[in-house]
DNA sequence: GTTGACCTTGGAGTTTACTCAAAGGTTTAT
DNA sequence: ATAAACCTTTGAGTAAACTCCAAGGTCAAC
C-alpha cells in the first residue's frame, strides 16, 4: 500500500502521514525500489491507534508517550497508563471550567444588551467593558 | 507614566505592551524627548477595556473589532456588538462541548483500568485505542 | 511517448499571544 | 562620575499540528 491510498483509507493527507512519521509517530514503513512508501497492515493499524487517542483528546506528545509503552508493554504498568489518561482528564476538565467562566460572562453581557438598531454610544455590553468590576468575571 | 509604570499598574510585561501597540490594540501613545513612551489615564482606560475583554474570552483579533466600535460608537449599533458577544458565545460553547466528549471518553478509558502494578500487556485503555469501536467517541 | 496521477525532499507558512535576546541610549541615585 | 535601573528597536523563538509549495522522479494508461 502507498501513502496515498493509506491517507484516503485513514481519511487523512498524506502531508499528515508524513508529518507523523518524521515525529516518530508512525515508525519507519519499507521502501520500494524508487523510494516510495510501503505501508503493511501493521502500519494501518497502528494509525488506527493514533487516531483514535485523538479522537479522546490526547496530544501528539501524549500519543508518543502511550506509544512507548504500548510497544514495551512488559516494561511498563496499567498504573502509568491509567495516570496518564487520569492527567489528560485532569486538564481536560480545566479547560472546560475556564471556558464556562467565558461562557457565563458572555451570556450576562449579551443578555444585557437589546441587540437593536440604536446607536452603541449607550451598548451596555461596551460600557461593562470600560469599566464594570461587579458583572464581569 | 512611562511603559514600566503602567505594566506594573496593569500586571502584565512591557514587552506585551509593545505587543498590543504593534498590532493595533493599544493606540500610540506619545513620545518623551528621549523617545520614552508616556502614557496617559486614557491609555491606562483602554489597556483596562482590552483585558477585561481578554478575561471574558475574546481573542484579541476580536478585541479589535470591539475596539474599531467602540472608538466610532455612532457608526455602529448595539446590534453589531451582541452578535459578536454571540458568535464568541457559541464557539465557546462547541469548544466545551467538544471538550466534554474528551472528558467523557477519557473516564470510560480510566474506569476501565485497574491502575495496579500489573504488565500493561493487558491493560483495557491500550486495548481499546487498539481496537474498540464501541466505547471510544 | 506523452499526458496525468502519483511519489520524493526540504523548507516555508499558518495561528495565537506573547517572550526573549542583543546592542545600545537615558535617567536616577549615590 | 558611575552604576543600576530604565528605555529603545529589530528580529528570532515558542507551542501545536499541520498545510502548502517547488522542483523533481516514477508509474500507468491510451
Ligand atoms: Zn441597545
Ligand atoms: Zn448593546
Ligand atoms: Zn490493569
Ligand atoms: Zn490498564
Amino acid at each position: 500500500m502507498k501513502i496515498g491510498e493509506l491517507a484516503k483509507r485513514l481519511d487523512i493527507s498524506t502531508d499528515t502521514l508524513r508529518y507523523y512519521e518524521k515525529h516518530g509517530l508512525l515508525s519507519f514503513s519499507e521502501r520500494s525500489e524508487s523510494g516510495y512508501r510501503i505501508y503493511s497492515p501493521k502500519h494501518e493499524k497502528q494509525m488506527q491507534f493514533i487516531l483514535r487517542a485523538k479522537a479522546v483528546g490526547f496530544s501528539l506528545k501524549e500519543i508518543q508517550e502511550l506509544l512507548e509503552i504500548k510497544l514495551e508493554k512488559q516494561q511498563h504498568s496499567c498504573g502509568e497508563v491509567k495516570q496518564l489518561t487520569l492527567q489528560k482528564r485532569q486538564t481536560v476538565r480545566d479547560k472546560i471550567a475556564e471556558l464556562k467562566r467565558f461562557e457565563k460572562s458572555l451570556s450576562l453581557l449579551a443578555d444585557a444588551c437589546c441587540g437593536g438598531p440604536e446607536l452603541a454610544t449607550g451598548c451596555s455590553i461596551l460600557t461593562t467593558l470600560e469599566a464594570a468590576d461587579d458583572i464581569v468575571i
